[in-house]
DNA sequence: TATCAATATTACGATATTATAATATAATGA
DNA sequence: TCATTATATTATAATATCGTAATATTGATA
């Protein structure tokens, strides 16, 4: 097994980590067709305040997502295209 | 949020999960092709006889493997030809 | 300035996962 | 039967993750 074998495998499973937790799953579904608050995602998969917040953040360091302060609301959306047909692609394949 | 949203969300993270681990994810590449032992597991991803065995049973669990026992080996390989085609997919997404 | 609302951070106990070692099982061949 | 080989299972310590509560931060507004 090559370096580079070893360092892909392991980044890629980081990234599948990411996206292995229901509610993590709930909220990139969610943000698929529109930006969303921490709050409005505390509805939509169920989680407490302190938790969609550590979610967003996990999966925004990820990658997978970016914010937009306004006031004090923080807009949280799928971070660009390649990342949105990514999810699509992993629902069509799971779903 | 729907109790079918919530069941099939935490369905498809179990799978996400068990995708999700450096080592099972090698294994999984090295099946592509071909049918394994264990042992040959082994040096494919650099973990001992016992975490093989777990990983292939996780894997087998989850609908991602088969095997086949022929004298004191068993040979694990790919479940189906939709699996197959599910890693080849998660592989052009990450890769 | 004091307060409030929204979000972020920190802390922590509970639980799950990982890696490893030890032991068990099962089939083979001497 | 006994030893060997391949694999499976069990146990366990180390680590990571999860969920929750408490506290901190930030910006707006009275």
């Amino acid at each position: 097994m090559t370096e580079e074998m070893e360092s892909k495998s392991e980044e890629v499973a980081n990234l599948l980590k990411t996206l292995g937790h229901p509610k993590r799953l709930l909220i990139l579904c969610a943000l698929m067709n529109t930006e969303k608050t921490v709050s409005e995602l505390e509805e939509v998969c169920g989680a407490g305040q302190s938790q969609v917040s550590q979610f967003v953040k996990r999966m925004q360091n990820e990658g997978f997502l970016k914010n937009r302060k306004e006031v004090n609301f923080v807009y949280y959306s799928i971070k660009d295209l390649r990342i949105k047909k990514l999810i699509q692609q992993i629902s069509k394949i799971f779903c």
